[in-house]
DNA sequence: GGCAATAATGATAATCGTTTTCGTTAGGAA
DNA sequence: TTCCTAACGAAAACGATTATCATTATTGCC
């Protein structure tokens, strides 16, 4: 084993002004925002950020657990917190918002991959709804009344 | 409003062959199939029947409530159970299966939308993991060990 | 402070699942 | 059988995300 640099090293992540533009952003938003916003928000800051910098950072960090990823059905949404909880998507409109509920159990994870023998990631609760916003514009005699996705 | 023809009538849901074929296949399996693969085996049924038409029939059906449709990320699911029920999806091979947990409280949607103030449709629990089959391979040696979605 | 090594970027093309379009076919009430 | 129109088939369009690859710039080291 010729090793002369020590193969433990992890591939040093680097601190770069387009990662923390992007991480600033979404801790400075409680919307659930989606790439795409994201993306134009740190735009507007600096306009040469690439879409794809901001989704690969996007997802660097909901791996190492700075930020949620909220898989809602079509498009992919994030989260300042980082505790797992529940969420609503408004069909209409595709808003986000968090659930009032209670926390779900820590154990829960755990106790599927006992009864299944899979290796169990997390977790996600998604409701599906309409929110008041869009309900009332819908009284109100807006035509397309048929549930996106 | 020179009404002849009543206006009661509701768009009269036709019977297809390929509306069958589509609910028959679904039916037949109890594996989380996706559109893709509803379609492939309908197609080895009849080369003819289009891709845009399988997609319409899940979605009708699972619209009418005879089918459930699974919005796992990325990729739409279809169940022949109606019940809601909780899944799990591993990230290396997509492939989808039930939990066996308790069923979900049926007074959940109604309870969210008491608190919330959003007209709830339904929701979804969906695991994320890695499947004993992925779960050997991977410990077999086979490089890609980066989950993924 | 320079100076590589290479993580990360920006621009762009490609992919993937799904939806829309639009001319044609066929279900079913009359 | 006839007619209305729901539903179809083929194809293009779509939106979100990912891959490619040449270029840039962060960081550990002298
Ligand atoms: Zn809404
Ligand atoms: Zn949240
Ligand atoms: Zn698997
Ligand atoms: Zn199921």
């Amino acid at each position: 084993m010729e090793e002369r640099r020590t193969r433990a090293h992890a591939p040093a992540r680097r601190n770069t002004r387009q990662r923390q533009m992007v991480l600033d952003e979404v801790r400075s938003r409680c919307d659930h925002p989606t790439a795409e916003q994201i993306y134009e928000a740190v735009r507007a800051r600096d306009p040469r950020v690439s879409q794809a910098t901001v989704y690969r950072n996007l997802h660097l960090l909901a791996q190492e657990g700075q930020i949620l990823s909220i898989k809602a059905p079509g498009v992919e949404h994030f989260d300042l917190r980082r505790d797992v909880h529940p969420h609503m998507v408004c069909v209409r409109c595709g808003s986000v918002v968090d659930v009032p509920l209670a926390a779900d159990d820590p154990k829960l994870d755990a106790s599927v991959s006992a009864k299944t023998g899979w290796q169990v990631l997390d977790h996600q609760l998604i409701f599906r709804g309409v929110c008041p916003a869009c309900a009332a514009a819908e009284a109100a005699g807006e035509k397309d009344e048929s549930p996106r996705q």
